[in-house]
DNA sequence: CTGAAAGCGCTAACAT
DNA sequence: ATGTTAGCGCTTTCAG
């Protein structure tokens, strides 16, 4: 059994609430006696124990993050870079997988209510209703949606998938299609409205096709209806579709980028192994885990009726990383009858 | 703030303790106050705070998983398959990363001990001595790594390597090389035993060099050495360290397979996208992770007396997947002077 | 089968 | 500066 504040207490010869005070509050008490019960803890190898302290204070010092699938290389980073970022307030975060199912991230939700002080929800699954209706006793920060009343920190995919447009329509691609990720993705549904905006304004055709599973199945799936739509430029959901859809196209003997060129999203770690390495739009994940913890912490630190009524919004940029998987468009086959002029 | 069980005891009519007790021993109350208490409950939104549960229970009905980088794509799928595992025992499984930091891992092993049942270690970059003497409140079980008297999932490796290495002798090749992992991984030691033991029964030269990071980078520094070695065949520690190296090999204008073939172990999903795509000997990370946590559950479930004294070990098998990276040598040039018969 | 009472380990007023 | 007291939300004897 571990040692309790009462054997510190004991061994001290001082009350139980000076032991405590000594680790909450050390300016309260008595130098020389705070010595004494340090040397007491460290002897008996005591160390408080937080599920009893957050009964009374109400803290947990942990974070809960959830997410819809911690094997999808989109996560890792960001939840790399919030566990360190939390580490060093003295946070811990907690990782939950959804396993893409709504249902679970709502089950998953209540129970880490109760035992963390505030929620990180990633690419959440539920939907706005849902999400707002759960969102009751603690902060809650949400990545990569936009949800009225509720704190987020977002990535502007739009402005990627606008130049992810323009690059392609630079390159003289002029009949494009956009495979769209799940119906219930904020940022599917950014990026949507981007790139039809773009294509509008550069006077190109775009076909939209999805939803798609965000998977590298998902693009592989997709490829008869890319195939079919007759494009030469393909912007996929993230980097995930368009490396399921280079491989797909690839079996095909399709030739990318020699007859379609592929953009991704995210810049994954695959997206620069892959054949042919992937152009793509790169998202802060990194800085989104950082932000995401910062804004709870700010939510968490203040006091409950404010964090209710405040709302925080960060926006990340992001970057066009041109690599090998976009050229221009073949040449169009020679009309017959020659050309015109 | 939530319904507490007391609000629920006022809102059905009986005591507290008889809530409690439809909740932890429905069987034990009538099946009419039951159901009474439960519409309470419901109408109330209310849900047991674990918490609060966990102190006068002592389980906190949560487990912790400690990762050296979540951000190694070995490690997802294992902690998908654990929290999936865990969930359906009605377990919570709280990752944590430890940055590849032993000091990290020691503190979060002493955090986290408190505020779980059982403690899952995957690949720990502390030493045996550190994890005994950390080992003393709760269960512990570590995933690839053997220490007396604790429990252990271990994947056999050794299988593995042996298996590449007969693959490569079986080509033809004559001179291996095996690039090592980090020397406190136990799966690094077990990967070159079996090598050098399968070698001297193949009658065919093993280099052994590093150690080396488990990363693509780690890889990648180690092309120079295994040019200059002179082999015609390498084993890798896993899958990156094999990635790493065929890059910089191909920056070098070494074919892979042409004139070095790599193998790699794990299987991790870039693997297949490799350019070219990598021979590995597949590690069972998903059967690992669901036989971690069973295992753990075990222990959580055994008289505290009992769990201290008990310990299982599981040893899963691993297989070699064959695929472009391993080819026969190159023929050898013919020597000066022509053939001599 | 249900209620009463004690207590898990700790903190937070309130006294002294 | 330190001790006293009460209580966080729940479970668990022990009576009734």
């Amino acid at each position: 059994m571990p040692a309790t504040i009462r054997d510190v207490a004991r061994a001290s010869g001082v009350h139980v609430s000076t032991v405590s005070r000594t680790f909450t509050a050390p300016h309260k008490v008595n130098a020389e006696t705070r010595t004494r019960v340090l040397a007491a803890a460290a002897e008996l190898g005591y160390r408080p124990n937080r599920v009893a302290r957050a009964l009374t204070t109400g803290r947990t010092h942990n974070l809960g993050l959830i997410v819809a699938d911690i094997a999808n290389p989109f996560f890792p980073p960001l939840i790399k870079a919030a566990q360190a970022q939390a580490r060093g307030r003295d946070y811990h975060v907690f990782v939950a997988d959804t396993d893409e199912d709504p249902r679970v991230e709502e089950e998953l939700i209540q129970t880490l209510a109760r035992q963390v002080d505030g929620l990180l929800l990633c690419g959440p699954r539920l939907s706005n209703r849902a999400i707002t209706r759960l969102h009751t006793n603690i902060p809650f920060v949400v990545v990569n949606r936009r949800i009225k009343g509720i704190s987020a920190v977002l990535m502007d995919v739009g402005h990627g998938a606008r130049q992810a447009v323009e690059h392609l329509t630079g390159l003289g691609h002029r009949r494009l299609a956009l495979l769209a990720g799940p119906e219930a993705s904020w940022t599917s549904q950014q990026i949507r409205d981007a790139a039809e905006d773009a294509a509008a304004a550069q006077g190109v055709e775009l076909t939209v096709l999805g939803p798609n599973s965000p998977t590298e199945h998902g693009g592989r799936l997709a490829a008869p209806d890319v195939l079919a739509a007759g494009v030469t430029g393909v912007l996929a959901y993230n980097d995930l579709v368009a490396i399921g859809l280079t491989e797909a196209l690839a079996a095909e003997r399709v030739e990318v980028p020699g007859r379609i060129s592929v953009i991704g999203i995210d810049d994954i770690m695959h997206a620069r192994l892959n054949r042919p390495p992937l152009t793509t739009v790169a998202t802060p994940t990194m800085a989104a885990g950082r932000a995401a913890v910062d804004a709870l912490l700010q939510l968490v630190g203040r006091a409950d009726g404010d964090a209710a009524t405040t709302t925080l919004e960060t926006i990340l940029e992001t970057t066009l990383i041109v690599r090998d998987s976009t050229a221009p468009p073949p040449a169009p086959p020679v009309p017959l009858g020659g050309t015109r002029s």
